[in-house]
Parts: structure tokens; C-alpha cells; sequence
DNA sequence: CGACACATGTAACACGTTACATGATTTG
DNA sequence: CAAATCATGTAACGTGTTACATGTGTCG
């Protein structure tokens, strides 16, 4: 529903056309996640379908079409800001699937999945601390602008990334810490391998 | 893909049919994602399709018909275990871009979002650590098991919701007191809105 | 027998996403 | 003029998800 709703959430501010919707939302972000102009023309179709937005019929001297929020539509976006978003129904994650699925299979040794998706994500995290000292001393292009906007999207967007990444790290290493305290008492099944140093396995 | 890889990581253990799946699934991910029976068939269905899993024919006995891993099923059930989660290409977030967009876009009170958001966060951590509690002092129904099963799926799922949850808060909380140093300083656009206690807009 | 639970399966839709076709305008 | 750029739009596919139709035992 992000599509959408951030579609909705920029017609709000007036009119628009296809391709410039997908340039906002792109600078809007911090030029996290990039857009298809085509999931931007079927986005609006969907909403035209469902009545949330109309188009201003035939295209201007530059070839272009404006779209507009109905009623319905403004109604709509209004509501995204004032409703929260709900993390109630937890949303299915592939890597603790994976790890949930790990731990209960025979045969399967959890603890070189944990170590295998430990180093990925210690990479991820570096990388974005290598991104956010870059960012801090470049903001996006005014060399003497002072203390960094304090609401520039990019910076929000990657500081949640930075939040996120630390806590599946921590996650991990949580795991892994109690899984390894049940190898203590124990080996438990006969399946469990213990390579030490190496973490390949064919 | 998380539903079908799991789909895949269940074969992996022997044929299995499609009800028997859907238990499985919902068993080893401690309960804590429902699986439409339905989601099965059309997943072993686009499985099939690819080449992955072959049916056993005809159904036994009582109905039912079993699948099992091809060649390339195993293969891709086996690469699953070895590869890690790719968090590379940040996940579209729709809280994230809601922010993201809420904080540039004149008219809309970026503190009222934050705080609708974060009264809902907070609530959602509280569930969870009830939750948390009650899970603690019943492990699944062996009343003197010790001290709880460090490889419980449901453990090591509600903790990583856990780690999420607060994560997402700690980020809330950053993100308010990034903005709300800013208006300290000085009223930045003449945009900005600043109602103290209210947090409606029209 | 009738109700219920178990099991399979299909049809339909949602959103996200990409690849491709087309036209117009700008620019070297 | 040719190439690049901007812009629109469609067709097709992928996964997730639900609603519904159907058959088959079991049990009171």
C-alpha cells in the first residue's frame, strides 16, 4: 500500500502528473527506493478505478496529464496521517521464518545460518554507517548550510535503516547466545555441527 | 517468497501434502502467522509450475496427496539455508515513507504523526511483553519443562518482535527530538504549524 | 441420517514490478 | 537529420490472500 498511498499523499498537495510524481517521491524519500514511472501510471489507474483520483481529461501542450484527488480521495489521504500505522498483525519476515523454520528442522544447523546472516548483515550495517558519516559532512549540496537539515528525508529514512539493522544484529547475536547456552548443558541432536573457524558449508 | 520458501524448507523433510503443510508451518513459526489452507495449494501449484515439487499422482486413502522435492527443489530448498536474508535493498516501509513525506510536506503537522504513532507503538510493545510473560511462565504446555526451550520457534519469533518493536520506538523518539530541536532554534518555514496540544487538521 | 471436521482445489483479486511500445520535444 | 530525453501507457507476471465449491469420512 506504500505506492498508494504516498501517491495519494502528494496529489494531496495539488495536482500532478505521472512522471512527476515518481520524481517526488523519489527525492521525497532521500532517493531510497527508486519507482518505476510505470507502477506510478498503474498506481493511478487503480486509484481512478477506485475513485480516488480523476484526471484532468486531455493532456496539456507538453503532453502531460494531471491528476487530481476527489473528495474521496482527500478524505483518504487525510485519514493516512492521523491513522497509525498498525504492526499488529506482525508482518511475515523472511529471515525469522527462516530462522523460526532453522531451529526446529533436524539436519539443519542453526548456528551457521545464524553466522552466515550475521556477517551479511554486519555488512549491511558498516555500509550504512559508512553512508551516514558521508552524508553528514555532504548535505545534498549546500557545502556551508550548517548543522545538517533536521528534517531531511534521507536523514530519517537512514537513521531508521541504522535502527533496524542494529536491532536484527542484536537479535542475532541474542539467538545465538541462547542457542549456544543449550549446547552447553549438552549436545542435544547428533546433527549439530560445530565448524569452529570456517563458516562454509558445501 | 517467504511462504513459498518455508513451503519448500517443509518438503525438504519428506513428502508432505498440503493440509499437513499449513500445520506445520503455523506449529514451527509459533502460531504466530495464520496460513490460508488455500495459500498452500496455489503456492504447491506455482511450485509445480516451476519444476520444484512434483505431485505423488493420485490421492490416498483418506484423500490426501502428498508432494516432494525435485532435483531442483532440493537444490533450492538447500540454498535457502546458505543465504543469507538480503537486507541490501531496503524494504519499503510504509511508516518510514509516511515520515519521510510527512516532514516535507507543508500543512501537515509532522509531530502529531509521530505522536499518534508512537501512542500505538507503545501499546504494541506493552501487548508484547504481556505476551512475553505469559509465554515465559507456560511454555507450551509442560508445566515443569525447566527452564523453557531456547530453541522454541515461538521464543525466538516474539523476541525478535520484540527487538523490532523497541527499535521502531527508539527511532520514533530520535526522530521527534531531531524535529523538535529545530524549533527551538528558530521557526524554520512559515509553513510549519506548531499546535501545542491539538493535533487534528482538516 | 445429518452435522462436522478434514482435505483438495479453483477463481478472483490486490499490490508491486518490469518490459515494451509509442509519441513529442530537445539538442548535437 | 539523428540521437537522447521526457512522458504516457499497456501487457504481463509474481506473490499473497481470500472466498467459494466439492468430496469424504466420522460420530452422535
Amino acid at each position: 500500500m506504500s505506492v498508494r498511498q504516498s501517491v495519494l499523499a502528494l496529489l494531496a498537495q495539488g495536482p500532478r502528473y505521472g512522471a512527476l510524481l515518481k520524481n517526488e517521491f523519489e527525492q521525497r524519500t532521500g532517493g531510497t527506493w527508486p519507482l518505476n514511472v510505470g507502477q506510478v501510471y498503474t498506481t493511478l489507474a487503480r486509484l481512478e478505478r477506485d475513485g480516488l483520483v480523476v484526471a484532468a481529461g486531455h493532456a496539456d501542450d507538453e503532453g502531460r496529464i494531471a491528476y487530481r484527488l476527489t473528495e474521496a480521495g482527500r478524505a483518504a489521504a487525510g485519514d493516512w496521517w492521523t491513522t497509525p500505522v498498525e504492526r499488529t498483525e506482525a508482518a511475515r519476515d523472511e529471515l525469522v521464518i527462516k530462522l523460526a523454520l532453522a531451529v526446529t528442522t533436524p539436519g539443519v544447523d542453526a548456528h551457521a545460518v545464524l553466522r552466515a546472516q550475521r556477517t551479511a548483515t554486519m555488512r549491511h550495517l558498516q555500509a550504512l554507517t559508512r553512508l551516514k558519516l558521508r552524508t553528514a559532512r555532504d548535505p545534498k549540496s549546500d557545502p556551508s548550510a550548517g548543522p545538517a537539515d533536521p528534517a531531511d528525508p534521507k536523514r530519517i529514512v537512514l537513521e531508521h535503516q541504522l535502527f533496524t539493522v542494529e536491532a536484527e544484529l542484536r537479535w542475532l547475536d541474542h539467538v545465538e547466545a541462547t542457542l549456544a547456552a543449550r549446547s552447553h548443558g549438552r549436545l542435544t541432536a547428533g546433527t549439530t555441527r560445530h565448524t569452529t573457524t570456517t563458516g562454509e558449508s558445501s
